[in-house]
DNA sequence: CGCATCGTTCGATAGTTATCGAATTGTCAA
DNA sequence: TTGACAATTCGATAACTATCGAACGATGCG
């Protein structure tokens, strides 16, 4: 193996990683589907996450900062509130390493 | 969210999860690769895969069944060896999480 | 300014888990 | 049956982390 293909894998098990919990998975749910209804679609209000996910705030916060560490995700403040997206480069990422894994299962007979 | 995509999404995060640990994400690149290239392409010899991942055989025996009970991996006893293969049906539900939300994704502007 | 709101940081705690060495089980082969 | 090899189970330990309440920093508003 490359270290380019290991720093690949490496950035891919850190992003399954953060997605496997179910807290944070919830969350970057939440953030993907646009977070709260929000005009834009994209303006991430953690107050409303904390109602519907039932933890607590300084949780959420440190849930997000998994996911922008695991650089699924992007914040922006945008005045008094934050304004989250999903990295589409993470997803990408995902989309190919399962697509690429199906593939090669199915090879075998 | 309905009860049943609940357990849907419930399973995937556990597949997550165990996926995102480097050692058992490099277990499951070994199974998917055809475990040691054996002449099946089957049969997964745990004593060879210690020697590449560093980790002691017990280490590894536990990582597999995490793998097995997340329901990535299925296990049958071959002899004195064990048979290891990759659950297509897990790949596909991950390959569509991530297509649905690159999808997602993709609709916003 | 003074206050309410949104979110973060801190410190503590409880629960989880990755890992190992030692002992054990199961299987084949001589 | 005995020995060798594959893998699991057990018990212990160290490391990690999810969560919370309390305190704090930042922002906009009256």
């Amino acid at each position: 193996m490359t270290a380019r293909e290991a720093a690949s894998d490496d950035r891919i098990v850190k992003m399954l990683k953060a997605l496997g919990h179910p807290n944070r998975f919830r969350l970057f749910v939440e953030i993907l589907k646009g977070a709260s209804s929000y005009e834009d679609g994209h303006t991430c209000l953690l107050t409303p996450i904390i109602a519907r996910l039932n933890i607590g705030a300084p949780t959420v916060s440190h849930h997000l900062k998994e996911l922008v560490h695991a650089e699924l995700v992007t914040t922006a403040r945008d005045g008094k509130f934050l304004a989250c997206r999903v990295n589409p480069d993470a997803l990408a990422r995902l989309q190919t390493f399962f697509q690429h894994a199906t593939t090669q299962e199915k090879k075998k007979k």
